[in-house]
DNA sequence: ACTTGACTTCGAGTGCGCTCGAAGGTTTAG
DNA sequence: CTAAACCTTCGAGCGCACTCGAAGTCAAGT
């Protein structure tokens, strides 16, 4: 319990390189790493559990710069709470969309394929 | 019918940018685009049909690479058809699975929603 | 003591997909 | 005839999100 994971460990297991991991810190999305006497960052799980929301903010689109805005009313704060909430929320709600309309290209591909698997047969004839 | 359009009518028509289409016509997305006595683009409904695939493609995620490469195919004749399907096949399938991420992640970030709105009610009482 | 390998900071570099702007020719309305 | 709007090519520039590499420090095994 209470494992503190170097920063190998913890590229293995949120999934990013350490390079990212340094560089998430270093443009304020990680606050600051605990370090060892000897400089060696520190993670610890909550660590781990925050780069792991930042990947699936991420992976769903979220810029850079929006994550920013995020982890600094975090910071502000609990009185941005609502704002917080809010941001995620429009964000669920792009998200949303972005579904809707790549299932809606999943269609078109769909058409296209059947097309071409047409015109594969009549080759085959 | 049978009209032509020029590279601005074009662009109001796709939704990419007049630039865009110089672009993907440069790097070979789009034949060599017929041109009017005087040397300008005239796009044909066929044209913008293809530009369209092309928006769907993008939008789904493959690369400018993989487009070219789908391209390249298509003009070397008809029996890359197979070949091209497949690639297709592929292409919705990747696109499928990065769906379902991304349902799934819909799902992960109302749970955080929740969350933060817990915190909220909290705050109001 | 020495070697190996993981860690540190820093700034520069990469790849993608556009995006822009300069310099110049064309078309059209008044 | 002229002005405004549109078109052309070309090469440079941009924003994003990393990604890398150099130079140096530190930890653990033999």
């Amino acid at each position: 319990m209470n494992k503190r994971y170097s920063i190998r460990e913890a590229a293995e297991r949120t999934g990013v390189t350490a390079h990212t991991l340094r560089y998430y810190e270093q443009i304020g999305l990680l606050k600051p790493i605990q370090r060892t006497s000897s400089g060696y960052r520190c993670y610890t799980d909550d660590d781990l559990g925050w780069v792991d929301f930042l990947t699936c903010l991420r992976a769903t689109g979220m810029s850079i710069q929006g994550m920013q805005q995020f982890v600094r009313l975090a910071h502000t704060g609990e009185h941005t709470i609502p704002t917080r909430c809010d941001l995620l929320e429009a964000h669920r709600e792009a998200l949303y969309q972005r579904v809707r309309e790549l299932q809606e290209y999943l269609r078109v591909i769909d058409a296209k394929i059947t097309t071409y698997r047409t015109l594969t047969q009549q080759h085959i004839d």
